[in-house]
DNA sequence: CAGTGGTCTAGACCACAAG
DNA sequence: TTGTGGTCTAGACCACTGG
């Protein structure tokens, strides 16, 4: 048993983290509550309040009011991406950015999009194709719809020169979102845009946005075969 | 302007959040300490300090010492996913969840595979190919290796009943992990096992664990054509 | 050097939910 | 009803870093 005080929240993380590894607290255990732990660990009990709370955001801990704190019995991992301006991330791995409008539209969407912005009236959106690129070659495909009728300035913008993509980070603040992620097979123009074959398993998210619940725009991202989101948990 | 007092931290975001919005404070713009705050709001600086504290997690704010807050440029989105047990992401879809284990055996992995796990002596790991259902149809193939000599205890346990996942999640806690998302056209094994065409787009996850920079696991999870990862931002 | 955020403390009250 | 976590407060000291 280490003796000595914990003085910081970290600290006292650490070492419940420990006693969750070496279990002594066994997954579904009730643990001490907070003003016992904080008698033990020599510090206030705000400072435990903060190392559990951090420990049940990372879902290691399951925390109720009156019920107490227990050890997660599946510890549901979450893992965070980042989701950065496109621009960004390629600048980021040190290659020249590239980007080129290659539609830009009015019109009527197919009813899947509308479903995918929960848009009920047949107005007509912002149609885009855009093409980003690293070092000059095709990195990413992005075909998006901006609802007008949100976010009016678009009208007034030169999507030729700043992808739409930054434009809208910058000037249209979402409240709400939802992405999603999956494989498809490439087809023929995507195939054509990113320089790939027909049938290739090319990478897609798909992001819709909203400010308090106008759609604001929605956003299938189709990346070159072989493309790789990472991160660390 | 509202009148009265912001006195839980929530509000005190969501005025934050209503300035950034509004464009009161403007991306890169600096904002006012937090004792200045903490007077204007009419609360405890620690208030303050907590809901900027969450602002800048999700992004939305840059914070440093000595140099005060700013409003991001560019805020970085972050998605949380959660990584559940396969078992309960198929429960929680509401159907009947089945297991196959397909094969087990030692073996010196291909050296992908070490680098993945970033071993460099060349020992045997456990090797296991194994088939998750769902309402019994193919979900997802999983290949998986096991570094036993970070987890001897898997040798005695029968992966054929209870699937390597959820015993490791139980039994061996890992430190740090790293996670990646591909797309990849399916090979002719994988096609035969997920009862699908040779080339279909497969989304691929995977993902390597460690205990204390030892090695506990590398493992490839193959979904059928179609799976969609889905989250809220 | 000095101003900023980061954190701790001791005490207090509140909100929730299990019994 | 009552024990638990959730939060606020006022004050304090510290760590970092820009000027």
């Amino acid at each position: 048993m280490t003796e000595g005080t914990l003085n910081n929240w970290q600290a006292v993380q650490a070492e419940v983290l420990q006693r969750i590894r070496r279990r002594i607290w066994k997954p579904g255990d009730l643990i001490p509550n907070e003003a016992d732990l904080a008698q033990e660990f020599g510090c206030a009990r705000a400072t435990v309040n903060r190392a559990l709370r951090a420990l049940a955001g990372s879902g290691l801990l399951d925390r109720r009011r009156r019920a107490g704190t227990r050890v997660a019995i599946y510890p549901v991992r979450k893992a965070t991406l980042d989701i950065p301006v496109i621009r960004h991330e390629i600048e980021g791995k040190g290659q020249r950015y590239g980007y080129s409008l290659l539609s830009q539209l009015r019109k009527i969407p197919p009813s899947p999009v509308y479903a995918r912005m929960k848009l009920s009236n047949k107005a007509k959106l912002m149609h885009l194709k855009a093409l980003h690129l690293a070092d000059g070659k095709p990195y990413l495909f992005e075909d998006r719809w901006i609802n007008i009728a949100a976010v009016r300035a678009v009208t007034k913008v030169d999507l030729s020169q700043q992808s739409a993509n930054e434009w809208l980070v910058e000037n249209a603040p979402f409240t709400s979102g939802d992405i999603a992620f999956t494989a498809e097979a490439a087809d023929v123009e995507t195939a054509e845009i990113l320089h790939c074959s027909e049938g290739e398993a090319i990478f897609v998210i798909e992001r819709s946005t909203w400010s308090n619940s106008m759609a604001i725009t929605f956003v299938r991202l189709l990346f070159v075969p072989g493309y790789r989101m990472q991160t660390e948990i």
